[in-house]
DNA sequence: GGAACACACGGCGACTACAG
DNA sequence: CTGTAGTCGCCGTGTGTTCC
């Protein structure tokens, strides 16, 4: 996957929000034109249409609205883990190692790190894409994705997906010094 | 005179071609 | 990959016509 398609994710997220390419590209300080090459461009690549257009509306199609279901809160996770690490150093800077299963990666992971990565270049993260079950504590990492049913119950696990049954889960030590979370803050 | 309908037109928003 | 300019087409509104 190239890195490219972090901010094609975004650009997916924002006009399903705002409902109007012109409104999006507003938000984003970007033109309308490049939205939409954006958004032509993903659903090219994936092979599925995600937004029906018309002359003068818009509207997500069933697998787009799956799409915005699974990476909002995604989004909304990684925001609110950006805002804690903003509080806890004035620059952040360092290795984040992050262990996950190709699937969670492709649809989950590589978008929300194309914003994290844009906004703080200092930070550095492996990503371990495996489909086994990687002992998080053990491997010394960060973080993880797994399904719901492979969460262990020494992990600290934050779901990420209503429909999906993703959760982010991290070791203890990771969690000891950042206040416990029960959902993906919004 | 007022209500209902049909038509024309301008505004707005999305798409595309092209240049940088 | 992005911005500009031009094009296309839907939608809202104004105007004219018909009917009661």
């Amino acid at each position: 996957m190239r890195r490219g398609d972090f901010s094609e994710w975004a650009v997916f997220i924002a006009v399903a929000e705002e409902g109007s390419f012109t409104r999006a590209a507003a938000k984003l300080g970007l033109s309308q034109s490049a939205l939409s090459y954006a958004v032509r461009m993903l659903e090219q690549r994936i092979g599925v249409r995600l937004i029906s257009r018309t002359t003068r509306s818009l509207s997500l199609t069933e697998a787009g609205e799956r799409l915005l279901i699974s990476l909002r809160p995604a989004f909304d996770h990684i925001d609110s883990e950006i805002a804690a690490l903003t509080a806890l150093r004035d620059k952040p800077a360092g290795t984040i190692r992050i262990t996950t299963f190709r699937h969670a990666a492709q649809t989950v992971l590589w978008p929300v790190l194309s914003k994290l990565l844009q906004n703080y270049p200092d930070i550095t993260v492996e990503v371990h894409v495996d489909e086994g079950l990687t002992d998080i504590v053990a491997e010394r990492f960060d973080a993880g994705i797994r399904m719901g049913e492979q969460v262990q119950k020494d992990m600290v696990a934050v779901r990420i997906s209503p429909d999906v049954r993703m959760a982010v889960v991290g070791s203890p030590a990771y969690f000891a010094n950042r206040p416990a979370r029960r959902h993906p803050a919004t």
